[in-house]
DNA sequence: AAAACTTTTGCAACCGGTTGCAAAAACATC
DNA sequence: GATGTTTTTGCAACCGGTTGCAAAAGTTTT
C-alpha cells in the first residue's frame, strides 16, 4: 500500500540503486535523473523507509531518552528542551520510563534492539551504573545532571552539585543563621549526597554554626511537606537548604500549616529555579541550575559523539548562582 | 560486533530459520533444538533486532506519542501514565514535539518513515485535522483531550468539555453569583471553545446573571497571570471559570497581587485538578478531570487497534466532578 | 516392519533499502 | 574523430531478520 523504492524505480523507469541515490544526499546523481525520480516519487508520494535504510548504513536517527524522573515539573522542561534539540538535528527520541526498572541489562538490551544510536540518561537518582552500562556495550551515551567525578567513564553533563552545596552554605552564613539545616532528597540520589557535602564542608568550617540533617524520600512535593511537618512539630532550625524547589515547595506548604512565617520563623532556599518558583504567590529564593544551557549542551555532545564514537569522555558543568527572592531574610 | 541472527546458527551448527523461529512465538521448534540455539544464543549476547524483524513482521511496536503541550505540567503526568502503559505492552512511545510544527503532512511522513505502528496525539490545542491526516494515511490514531463530536472520523479519548462547561456554570448559580467570567485558553484550543459552549448554555437561562468572556494567549501560568491582571484593573467579576488549573494559579497570583482577595473578592474555579490544585498553598476549587483513566483507555484502544486496524472510530469520554477547595465561596 | 500421518528442519526468496564495482555515457583534449 | 578522463548508471550482493514450502525426521497405526 504505501510505495516503495521498488515501485518509483519501475515508474520512472530506472533502477532502483538510482532512485535510492536521489535520497540519499552526497550520491551521485545527474539532474535529469534526479528531476525524472523525483517527479515519480511525488506521484506515490514516497518517503523512504528509515528503518530498512538504517539495516545497511547503521545509523537509525534514534536516541533513547531515558529517565526515572517523571514527578518533578521541572522534567516537563527539560523533555520539551530535549525534544526540540534533538529534532532540529533530525534525531528522534525514544522515550523511556525508568520509574520501575531496577537491572540495568534490561534497558541495554531494549536499547539495542532498536538499535538506536544514541542515549541520553537524564536523572540524578539513576546510578551511574545504569549509564556505564551503556558505554559498555558500545552505545554512545550522555549522563545528564549526573555525578561530575574526576574519572568519569561516560560524559556527564550538569552542574557542580557540591559547589551548590557550598553556595547554600554561604547564603545562610551571610545572613547570620545559627542553626541551619539540610532537607535533601531521596539519600540514593547523587546530587542530594554532592549538594550536603559541600554544604557541611562549608559549615564545618564556622564553629559557632550547628547543622541538622534530614532525607525526604522522594523529590516531590508530598514528601518536602511530610518531612518539614515532622521537623516543624520537633522544634526547627532557623533556615534549610532543600535538595530541590518542589521539596522546598513542600516545606513551604508544612511551615504555613504549622504556623510558622516564612521567612522570618524559617528560611528556605532550594534548588533548580523551576518556572513556579518564580510564581508570587511562591516566591522562593533558590539556587538556579541553568536546565537549558545543560539541555542542549547534552543535544551537541550526544550529537558529537555520534560522529565520533570514540570521543574521550567529559565532563561539562554550568555555573550556578543564588536567585534572591522572599523565603530567606534579606542580608543583614 | 553486536552478534546476529546468523553468528548463532553457526554456533549452534543449526540454519538460520531455526534461530529464528526459536525467537518468535508460536513457531515450531523441538525442545532439544530451541535448547542448544538458546545455548548460542546466551553465549553471543545475542538478541534480535526488532528493526530488522520490523520489515518483514510490519510491526515495529513503535508508537508516535505525539503533543505540543510542554507547559502546563499535567502532561508530565500524562507522559508518566503513557509511557507506562505503553511499555507495559512492550510498546514503544517515539516522541514528537509538535511545539513549532504548523504542517500535519510533515509530522505523518516522519511518523511513515519510521514505520510507528500507531499514533497517539495527546493535546486539545492540536485541530483535528492533524489527527484525521494520520487516519487517511491508514495509520491508527487515538486523540488523548481530543474533541468529542457526533461523528469522530478518529477515536477520541477524553472528557466531555461542553459538560465541563455547564457543571462551571451550575457551580456559580448555586453560589449566587451574579457577574460572572470566563477566562479561556487559547482560542483555537478546541476544549477552550467547548468548555465555554456548555457555560454561556446555562447562564443564558438566567436572565439575572452576566458573562463576560476572555482568553489567555496559552495554557500556562504568566498568560493566565497576565489576563487577570488586566481583568482586575477594569474591575474584575464576581467569579471566573478558568479554562485550565494552571491558568487559574496564575489569575490567583494575579489577584493577589491586585490587592484582592480570594474567594471573598473574586472567586476562581478551574479545570484538571492537577496535583498542585491541592497544594496547601494553591488550594484550589477545581474540576477533576480524571487524567489517569483517559490515558490508560488511550493506550489500550491504541492497543486494540493495532490488533483490529478497521475498528470502528470511538469516543471514550469520563465524567469530571467537582472538587471543592478554598477559592469559591461556600453555597450558602 | 511397512504405511500413513505429524512434526521439525533447511532452503531460498523476500522485506526495503544501500553500496562497491564495472560498464556505459558524457565530456575534454588534441 | 579518436583518445583519455570523468561522471553517471545498473548489477548484484548485502544489512538482519521472517516465512512458505518441501524434504527429513519422528510417531502412530496396522
Amino acid at each position: 500500500m504505501v510505495a516503495t523504492l521498488r515501485d518509483v524505480a519501475e515508474r520512472a523507469g530506472v533502477s532502483r540503486s538510482a532512485v535510492s541515490r536521489t535520497f540519499t544526499d552526497g550520491a551521485s546523481v545527474s539532474a535529469k535523473m534526479r528531476g525524472r525520480v523525483e517527479k515519480a516519487a511525488a506521484e506515490l508520494g514516497y518517503s523512504p523507509n528509515v528503518l530498512a535504510r538504517s539495516l545497511t548504513t547503521r545509523r537509525t536517527k534514534m536516541i533513547g531518552l531515558i529517565s526515572n524522573n517523571f514527578h518533578n515539573p521541572v522534567f516537563l522542561t527539560v523533555f520539551d528542551q530535549f525534544t526540540r534539540g534533538l529534532q532540529e538535528r533530525g534525531l528522534r527520541p525514544l522515550l523511556v520510563n525508568l520509574t520501575d526498572e531496577t537491572d540495568p541489562q534490561n534497558s541495554v538490551r531494549m536499547m539495542r534492539q532498536y538499535s538506536v544510536d544514541g542515549v541520553i540518561v537524564a536523572s540524578s537518582t539513576l546510578a551511574p551504573a545504569f549509564s556505564e552500562a551503556f558505554r559498555e556495550q558500545g552505545v554512545p551515551v550522555v549522563h545528564t545532571f549526573g555525578q561530575y567525578s574526576s574519572a568519569p567513564a561516560v560524559h556527564v553533563v550538569g552542574i557542580d552539585n557540591v559547589e551548590c552545596g557550598r553556595m547554600a552554605a554561604r547564603a545562610l552564613i551571610l545572613r547570620g543563621h545559627h542553626r541551619v539545616g539540610f532537607m535533601g532528597g531521596p539519600l540514593t540520589a547523587t546530587s542530594t549526597q554532592d549538594r550536603l557535602k559541600g554544604f557541611a564542608e562549608v559549615l564545618s568550617g564556622q564553629s559557632d554554626i550547628t547543622l541538622s540533617v534530614s532525607y525526604a524520600d522522594a523529590y516531590s512535593f508530598d514528601a518536602g511537606r511530610r518531612e518539614m511537618l515532622r521537623l516543624a512539630s520537633n522544634g526547627p532550625q532557623e533556615a534549610y537548604f532543600c535538595g530541590d524547589d518542589v521539596l522546598s515547595i513542600g516545606a513551604l506548604s508544612a511551615l504555613k500549616d504549622s504556623g510558622l512565617s516564612v521567612p522570618q520563623d524559617v528560611g528556605i532556599i532550594g534548588l533548580n529555579d523551576m518556572e513556579m518558583a518564580g510564581w508570587e504567590n511562591i516566591n522562593l529564593t533558590t539556587i538556579r541550575q541553568p536546565i537549558r544551557q545543560i539541555v542542549n549542551s547534552s543535544v551537541e555532545l550526544i550529537a558529537a559523539t555520534l560522529e565520533e564514537p570514540d570521543r574521550y569522555p567529559e565532563a561539562r558543568l554550568f555555573p550556578c548562582r543564588v536567585i534572591e527572592r522572599g523565603t530567606l531574610r534579606p542580608v543583614p
